[in-house]
DNA sequence: GATAGACCTTACACCTACTGGAAGGTCAAC
DNA sequence: GTTGACCTTCCAGTAGGTGTAAGGTCTATC
């Protein structure tokens, strides 16, 4: 199975598979006598974690992590449950952030007229956070 | 006023002043006799209402549109009012991402045992979504 | 006058997670 | 034998800065 045929599989496309091979995510891949790379449903298993993992918004770092104890039986799930329990974290923390910055925009939002006239509470506000 | 001044006066660092004005977010700075950058009080605002825009959530380009209605007195505020709306839009949109993320992330780390065992629904999870 | 330390300048590299494009090799079909 | 769709590598660019180096300048102290 060559890489486009890979990437269909997975959910990838075949650049973001050779960054991950470059980038040493995953394993070089092996080769057929042509040069192309060759993949096997092995390779497709985890190719697919990877996909799965980026979607539910690990990033590649933490994706490394995850393929280390994916590939290791001798893992203990607490480390796994740790890693994630810290993911859920940072996820929240950026939502109360996003959150806030809504809050902010639908206040501008509200209290700005929306015609022809200059004057403008957003505009004012970010001019001089004093007039809010 | 140096960069210095000018950064601790703004928020934002002299890194981020320069790298502004390189990129011509910002005009010029107008230089001392020594080549330093010299800032009035009228650049200070320019520097705050970025700094402000910045952090209520616009990207840079988006601080480049409303630094030059801030700047246009000709402006009609409902250019403004569209464009914070488009940005409110994007902003919701994300949420709803990072609250599907969150979800996932919790049902995960509830469905992991988090002891000393290798299974885990977690890694069972990301490895095959069908076990899900 | 010398020197130390804190500032200033520019320029280049690095970060994340890819994506686009160029230049060239290969394969399958007609 | 040629076309078009693959494949390969490598380099550059994206956003929004930050880190570091090499060098100039200012101020204070000895």
């Amino acid at each position: 199975m060559n890489i486009s045929q890979a990437a269909k599989a997975s959910g990838l496309s075949p650049k973001t598979i050779r960054y991950y091979e470059r980038i040493e995510l995953i394993g070089p891949a092996s080769r057929g006598e042509n040069g192309y790379r060759d993949y096997n449903t092995k390779d497709l298993d985890v190719l697919r974690f990877v996909q799965r993992a980026r979607a539910t918004g690990f990033s590649v770092e933490e994706c490394r992590q995850l393929l280390s104890l994916y590939q290791n039986p001798e893992r203990h799930s607490s480390e796994v449950k740790s890693l994630v329990q810290g993911k859920l974290k940072r996820v929240e923390a950026q939502i109360v952030e996003l959150n806030h910055m809504r809050d902010t925009l639908q206040d501008l939002v509200q209290r700005c007229p929306g015609n022809e006239v200059a004057q403008c509470a957003i505009i004012d506000n970010l001019a001089d956070q004093e007039t809010c």
